[in-house]
RNA sequence: GGACGGGUAGCUCAGUCGGUAGAGCAUCGGACUUUUAAUCCGGUGGCCGCGGGUUCGAGUCCCGCCCCGUUCACCA
């Protein structure tokens, strides 16, 4: 067979032998840089500055090692680049200086090779940062073609079940995910700096709680039970209020057995905070205030463009009634409804499918989704849902019909859920039967009934309130990415038999 | 799960009416001592997503399936 990978590897293997039977070895164990590229270049520019314009320089010295991008041969003499980790820079590579054995081995060399170079950082006559090569070895031998150097790798499907190839292909790949890594350390420190302590709770749970969703199932051996992956923390972290801790936060990933889209992964990363002695009136502020810092500390200011619109996001917030929201967005009162059949007209009147088993809250929450949310471009809390999508969340002072609870959207993204925290033992026994008379008429995303929980709750709670933020769809927002997959590192993709 | 779009060389893509499967880059050989998508000459490279069907003949038409994307449904 004379397929075509395998006459590429077979050329690469035969360079392995060359390199090898020079006494060289293609893997090397490690190697010492004198600096990276980046600062090898700034160490140029700052060496010109100081020189001042059109003035001589002495070349700097430095030794670097990178990943070898392009190489251009010209008979006795060649251009290379290497990559590192921040930044590229030309490689001048020269038969007099190498000497005529070791300028012939460039010829072991491919695209993807890592090599270690030393040399004199200066700039060619055209321009370009350049180290001239004094001495340079290989130092991890490639053995696959690297994807196109001009239009890079763009079939999505490789780009997501081979994202080290994505992200050496294309390195814009790696500033997305930095993006990301620096949003989640900016709401990091800004909680530690507000005493926040940050805890780490179970991903097993042997009752899947605090969310809807359908959880995926697991078993354990020694104890043979099955597990649920959890859907959330919310319960756990509460349990720690309950225990005393005042204000905690978890960063961590939650797991949902629900669809894939641009804005669902089965498992995705949620920060979940909870403040004791606070309500949601009092965490909108604060919420709004990690948010910012979010923003900042990526984009270094509050106003941005995500997809087709411009954001701006300097405080305060709009802050709209969810049925006012959907008074002016839907132009429908479902407020004084509160009968299901009459809501369910309204709803259809509006345009919102409402199948039969959708009871009102679900009414409701369809409106806004189809409704409200499309509309909500720039930052907006929306405040106060109907009691029956909000069995965790302690009910509205003077309305027991709604709950004391808001999210935040911006760019149509929903991408916080929060509210007063329900401490009521009674009161949230009563809410978990209600759910578990949905999950008895076949609602399989209802919640159960966690009777730990309820000793918890009966131990005291102070009042709390909390917060859980998608960090999934808030990097998206960040990065201006349309799917959720740009910003998860490893995407959950069919797998291939 | 439904609708729509896509799957052809390692990568990016063409492929007309059903008639010998193409280009650029990469790769291999040659030329070249300042290039940077280097250039020039020559060569190698294909399960056309998989399986059926129609046909003298299928990358192309028909049927089924797989995978990806977008979207709708469900969820956050």
């Amino acid at each position: 067979m004379n397929h075509p990978i395998d006459e590429l590897r077979q050329h690469r293997l035969d360079k392995l032998e060359r390199i090898r039977a020079r006494g060289d070895e293609p893997y090397k164990y490690s190697f010492q840089r004198s600096c990276t590229v980046a600062e090898a270049r700034l160490a140029l520019e700052q060496a010109e500055s100081a020189a001042g314009e059109g003035q001589e320089i002495t070349p700097i010295p430095a030794t670097l090692a990178g990943r070898l991008v392009a190489l251009r041969k010209q008979g006795k003499s060649s251009f290379g680049n290497i990559r590192d980790e921040r930044a590229a820079i030309q490689l001048f590579l020269n038969q007099n200086v190498l000497g005529e054995e070791t300028y012939e081995a460039l010829k072991d060399l491919d695209i993807g090779d890592f090599v270690g170079a030393t040399g004199h950082v200066k700039r060619t006559r055209t321009g370009e940062i350049t180290l001239f090569v004094e001495r340079y070895e290989i130092l991890s031998k490639s053995m696959k073609a690297l994807p196109e150097k001009y239009h890079g790798l763009t079939d999505v499907e490789t780009r997501y079940r081979q994202r080290y190839l994505d992200m050496v292909a294309n390195p814009e790949v790696l500033d997305r995910f930095r993006a990301r890594i620096a949003m989640i350390n900016a709401m990091r420190e800004f909680l530690v700096a507000r005493g926040y302590l940050e805890v780490e709770t179970p991903m097993l749970h042997p009752i899947p709680g605090g969310a809807t969703a359908r959880p995926f199932i697991t078993h354990h051996n020694t104890y043979d039970r099955d597990l649920y992956l959890r859907i959330a923390p919310e319960l756990y972290l509460k349990r720690l209020i309950v225990g005393g801790f005042e204000k905690v936060f978890e960063i961590n990933r939650n797991f949902r057995n629900e669809g894939v889209d641009t804005r669902h992964n089965p498992e995705f990363t949620m920060l979940e905070l909870y403040e004791a002695y606070q309500d949601y009136n009092g965490l909108m502020v604060a919420t709004e205030e990690l948010f910012c810092a979010a923003i900042e500390g990526v984009l270094g200011t509050l106003e941005f463009d995500y997809q087709e619109d411009r954001i701006v996001a300097t405080r305060p917030w709009k802050r709209l009634g969810l049925f006012e929201a959907i008074r002016e967005y839907a132009g429908i009162d479902l407020e004084r409804t509160r009968d299901r059949d009459a809501a369910a007209a309204l709803a259809n009147g509006a345009g919102v499918h409402v199948d039969a088993s959708m009871g009102y809250g679900k009414i409701v929450d369809a409106v806004m989704s189809e409704k409200v949310k499309p509309q909500l471009v720039q930052p907006t809390f929306l405040y106060d849902y109907p009691i029956e999508i909000s069995p965790l969340a302690k009910k509205k002072r003077g309305n027991p019909d709604l709950t004391e609870r808001f999210q935040v959207f911006i760019g149509r993204l929903e991408l916080c859920n929060a509210f007063s925290e329900l401490n009521d033992p009674i009161d949230q026994r009563e809410r978990f039967e209600a759910q578990v008379a949905l999950r008895e008429k076949g609602d399989d995303e209802a919640q159960y009934l966690d009777e730990d929980y309820i000793a918890a709750l009966e131990i005291g709670m102070p009042p709390t309130a909390g917060l859980g933020i998608g960090i999934d769809r808030l990097a998206m927002l960040l990065t201006d990415s349309a799917s959720i997959r740009e910003v998860i590192i490893f995407p959950q993709l069919r797998s291939i038999e």
